[in-house]
DNA sequence: TTGTAGGCGTTATCAG
DNA sequence: CTGATAACGCCTACAA
């Protein structure tokens, strides 16, 4: 079945291709009668525009790209979620680019969508990215860009993020309160920045606590973090620290690596050693015992960044100025059993 | 920062556009010495192709959609990414859509990827879906389709599934080896054609083994299926058939939801019920006790789906003639403790 | 070796 | 109200 043209209606119908193309377009100054004809015979051959040549003439693709670290990972799959939602709201298509935690995809990945020319990206960055040239190499294309989650606080774009620092800050004053005394943290990897900002908001907490900050009960997530890194690190723990208490684990998937260790070892969670996660991954609900963590709002993370997106690459179209915003998202805490 | 073009290159060159292309896509018979000039002023440039205009011209947008029931899911997950890692290789990107499992969106997403003019469509069904007309239409735009997971078996395209039937089939019957004599079935909703076979393959293991089947201890997950479909039917279970002595869950999700059932009310796994899930996701690795299941390999699945895909299309582009394939991915056994 | 011309399908401007 | 014309940026016969 060859597609429909313009031009093929225009001479089925005997008039020009600017006329079906005004008709279909409801331009005012095209007969009711013609109009009608237009409209009829389009539909008959099922017409629709051919976006390769719309995509040309607008200069716009009707397409973001979105560039996530990983894609089996509860918490980016619901941020997945909720742009998908938004962008059919719009009618917008996503493509989805997985850096797998690299920098160097990462950058060749925003080469592919900007040559596509999408109308905006949105982002989570890598572990290991540490400079940013391929973001401002976005920026000078003049492609909207929206960072969420894994941001990069000295890039001049808008951010959607969650407040990292406070929710691990609450995280381990709940702890507190609750009577631990010896807490340690896995941490995640040393770049980025929520990383940074729940070992702060740990640090902190401890310190406004009266607890002495120990550099020897933060052990650091090598991997992803991962579930390995919990696992491999609970059994260091359990080894060489029996004292510690209490675990803040920078991300679910830690936490239950620990469980699993302790579960396999016969440690009772939370008389012997209490565990607290970051994320609020299904899964944590489910585990024996349940997991106390962070909710971390990845569906309502995934749609203000689209909605800022599109946001951006209309003011973009009109020529508007753009006022780059940065969003912190609300967490709670979330109290189950490893506590 | 305004995109160069070829046209910019050539005036600026004083030579003409044709030539510059050309040069560019290493035609034999420009002069070394043009052909050096045009490719380091490129470079200069940072030329790149307008993909708009080469979509137009080679009618092709090196874009692929995918449309699948939903993301948070481990299983798709991993079918995602092997698609991903699979259209990396041949520089292809991936619009990917979520049908939600309603039949009336993933009607409206093939309209969406047909007009964005992809050149090929990847799918898994939504559980509604019952008829095929929409596939059809694909079909008769003469652009590659490759079902997976849940396919229509008469849609006349190429196909990657597992063999569901075997796979329950050997479930059941290690089930049944281990000396479970009331099996119990949590099966998917009916028009799946994964959840038909397994069921079908569920019975079939009884007959084998000289249990009589018994519609009765067949319960229908009507969600999706969901964790909640597993707890809410393991409640009914337990009160209404004491005598069921394991469960076979057409899904880990439904097993995990029998397990915490069970969990809650303390009711011993497997020694007063036995659970065996399908699909071998992450979480059923780390529950407690640790869930049996099949393997089902959703990397594999991605990928495979993805090549025969792009073999597909290359066939197209050089005017050659098609054979569908149906192609079944090996699946295992995986003993853990619920069983 | 280089360049001209036409076209991919649509949209926008402007004249009739 | 309608249509001719040009342009978006690239590619490719075909001429020169």
């Amino acid at each position: 079945m060859k597609d429909t043209t313009l031009k093929e209606i225009a001479t089925k119908l005997g008039i020009s291709i600017t006329t079906v193309s005004k008709a279909l377009k409801n331009y005012p100054d095209v007969s009711a009668k013609t109009k009608q004809a237009v409209i009829d015979l389009a539909q008959n051959l099922h017409y629709t525009p051919n976006s390769f040549a719309v995509n040309l003439r607008t200069k716009e693709s009707k397409t973001i790209g979105l560039i996530i670290p990983t894609l089996v990972h509860d918490f980016f799959s619901n941020v997945i979620q909720g742009i998908l939602e938004e962008a059919e709201k719009r009618d917008y298509l996503v493509i989805i680019l997985q850096s797998n935690e690299k920098f160097e995809f990462e950058k060749k990945q925003i080469d592919l969508l900007l040559n596509k020319r999408v109308d905006g990206i949105l982002m989570s960055l890598s572990n290991e990215t540490d400079e940013f040239e391929h973001l401002k190499t976005i920026l000078s294309h003049n492609t909207p860009l929206v960072l969420f989650d894994k941001i990069a606080k000295l890039v001049n774009c808008s951010k959607v993020t969650i407040n990292d620092r406070k929710a691990a800050y609450d995280a381990v004053s709940y702890l507190i309160k609750k009577g631990y005394k010896k807490i340690a943290h896995f941490r995640g990897s040393y770049l980025p920045q929520n990383s940074i900002d729940r070992f702060l908001g740990y640090k902190k907490a401890l310190e406004d606590n009266n607890i002495a900050y120990d550099s020897s009960l933060v052990f650091v997530c090598e991997n992803n973090p991962d579930f390995e890194d919990g696992y491999a690190n609970a059994k260091k723990v359990v080894n060489e620290h029996p004292e510690i208490d209490a675990i803040f684990a920078v991300t679910d998937l830690v936490a239950v690596g620990i469980i699993k260790y302790c579960n396999e070892v016969g440690i009772a969670i939370p008389t012997q050693i209490a565990v607290f996660g970051f994320s609020n991954w299904f899964m944590s609900s489910v585990i024996s015992p349940k997991l106390s963590t962070i909710d971390q709002p990845g569906f309502e993370i995934g749609r203000k960044s689209a909605s800022i997106l599109f946001d951006e690459i209309n003011l973009k179209k009109n020529n508007s100025p753009v006022i780059f915003q940065s969003i912190e998202l609300g967490t709670s805490i979330i109290e189950r059993e490893s506590t």
